[in-house]
DNA sequence: GTGTTTGCAAATGCTTTGCATCCCT
DNA sequence: AGGGATGCAAAGCATTTGCAAACAC
């Protein structure tokens, strides 16, 4: 399987695009984070070691991965879209507390399998999904 | 069981807050939409009849909402908020297609019922979820 | 009467875009 | 060489906020 990288670099050429060095450590930046991000912390991440790399680049190619494939927007309702990167990783929901803002990942095969029992009988072909879970975390309930 | 409009006076009283003409207008307003609006839809609707309330009060409006139930957000991926009314509805899930922006709703108590079990096992209560599948329509297909 | 709400406009915050320059291929 | 990419600043949106006047209770 390729990886990450190869899918970037495949996607990039097929679209007659350029492999430049924003775009190679901004894919790299991304890819070390193991959460989802936002394109402002990410931004902030990168300027620490590269500070000519503006955020509108960060923004052009955060685009560019999500076409290939290899992010995938989330928005849990505080105003800005995240990313987490989703190649050969294995995919997950979530659950948010509403009291302190905790994010727990889950993974569940059945809820997937029903998603795609439901697809077939609208007659949709589904690439993605994004399951959220919102309430209080034990801690907040007390 | 309460009606909407009950639950909201409700839930002004409690919270000390006054029931305006305008909150009244917004409200039956919303209601009567059978779909996602946005606040920008539901502004413009309101206008038609009553020029003189402004968007901010929708906007604030719908927030009140919201705390009481009435209003689920949900946003897909056009950059507006999006809302739907609650209240003695049956809870649906969206299927978007990425290619015409067609959304159909469905429900599935099985997909739901997991749900509860992975809150439980996270420890936490769930009071909402949100689940949407992504893909591709019949029609974009072809 | 008094504290909340409203409409307006200005402000904010995230995201996109125009443009001259720069850089892959 | 040449078309795409970049950084910057300006522009665009949706949403929020400050404030004086208006209103509900």
């Amino acid at each position: 399987m390729k990886n990450e990288k190869e899918v970037f670099e495949e996607y990039i050429s097929k679209k007659n695009l350029k492999f430049t060095s924003q775009r190679k450590i901004i894919l790299d930046t991304f890819l070390k984070e193991e959460w989802h991000i936002s394109t402002e912390e990410l931004y902030k991440k990168i300027s620490q070691k590269n500070p000519t790399i503006g955020i509108a680049t960060v923004y052009r190619t955060l685009k560019l991965l999500m076409g290939c494939g290899l992010a995938q927007e989330r928005q849990f309702g505080d105003g800005q879209t995240r990313y987490e990167h989703s190649h050969e990783h294995i995919h997950h929901d979530h659950i948010i507390c509403r009291g302190c803002g905790k994010i727990v990942e889950f993974k569940n095969d059945d809820i997937e399998k029903l998603q795609n029992e439901i697809a077939k009988k609208n007659r949709f072909k589904v690439y993605a999904h994004k399951l959220e879970l919102y309430g209080l975390c034990y801690d907040c309930i007390k």
